[in-house]
DNA sequence: TAAAATCATACAACATGATGTTGGATTAGT
DNA sequence: ACTAATCCAACATCATGTTGTATGATTTTA
């Protein structure tokens, strides 16, 4: 029976897979309905019946990439790496690099970053949860500055024409969060 | 002949001013001529007169934000700040603290802070001229991860509903900075 | 299992509102 | 009083979001 089902899905996809490809040439601003359902192969009020606005399509975008991050898996606080779950950041970040790269991008929207950083906040607090109130505190800044960082750091690295290799930013990061910034910068 | 700057000036600075109350309590996809110039007290017309678009209004307050940090203290390298004017960061910031909480916010635009980051970066890259190619190569990604995070956690502190004191986030800044964010989860 | 009834999908067409432009009215500077 | 600027009213164009309908697939009934 299902052949609706899968023809929704279908058409759904259709339009999403036609706004992406705009999206990535151009602000969203400048997208209009019909351009997508143009693109898409589709009657503009058909895509009425999928998305209330082209704004929607993006937050639709947006939330089936978030979910992936509950994903996380459990901390684990090797010696290696402290707290910070680096590795999982890294698998998570180039699962979905395609979209990460221009979503986080300076034509992206910034409240992706956001969506991003809260849902990843609650695993990382949760290993602190024995810490006194104060301590608490703090660690809501620490929190936002190491993945604002960290988010800043792979946006800019899948951006790079040249990008340096896996492994050496990793290793970069590793000492950057161990060590801080000023002991890299005079080498 | 003179043309009647005062009379313009006043008029783009209405126009900014309107846009800037309608910026702050929606998004901008939201806010269109018609409500500017209602807000401004103008006919729809003249706003063209003054801008393009209504993104345009947005890019113009940007631009007019970003140019102040030229102004950036000529980067002395006291023992206490190594390569990182934190303090002349934190004044600029403080500067324009209202426009920097919103356009640095989820609501945003995220090309803002990529040309905050671009505007600072050749400062600092400055000092280290001397440094070689591979270094350089490197250097980059310190200072992404680096304005990332310090972007990051002034925007969150400018966001805060009851913010630590000025004082003790300057302390944090360095701390993270100098030692790493490892070093500081675990106290 | 075949015909009838129902429902989901996609579309054409419409009303409304936003956009950007043009030519004219008004006001200030000399 | 003349000129040049500022501002506005009105227009054509375009995007939006909605409504009613044709098509064809699914379910029901007999």
């Amino acid at each position: 029976m299902n052949k609706r089902i899968e023809i929704t899905a279908q058409t759904k996809q259709n339009l999403i897979d036609a706004f992406w490809s705009l999206y990535r040439e151009k602000r969203i601003e400048n997208i209009t309905v019909k351009d997508i359902t143009q693109k898409a192969g589709y009657n503009r009020g058909t895509f009425y019946e999928y998305f209330t606005s082209v704004y929607d399509v993006l937050e639709h975008i947006e939330n089936s990439l978030i979910p992936s991050l509950d994903q996380l898996p459990p901390v684990s606080t090797p010696s290696g790496s402290l707290g910070m779950p680096i590795e999982a950041f890294f698998t998570l970040f180039n699962q979905n690099r395609q979209y990460y790269a221009v979503l986080l991008g300076e034509s992206g929207d910034p409240a992706f970053a956001s969506k991003l950083k809260n849902s990843i906040k609650p695993t990382i607090i949760g290993i602190f949860t024995n810490e006194p109130p104060a301590a608490r505190i703090e660690l809501d800044y620490i929190l936002e500055y190491t993945l604002s960082a960290m988010i800043g750091i792979m946006s800019f690295w899948f951006n790079q024409t040249d990008p340096i290799p896996n492994e050496k930013l990793h290793k970069l990061i590793h000492r950057l969060m161990e060590q801080g910034v000023m002991s890299q910068l005079f080498s």
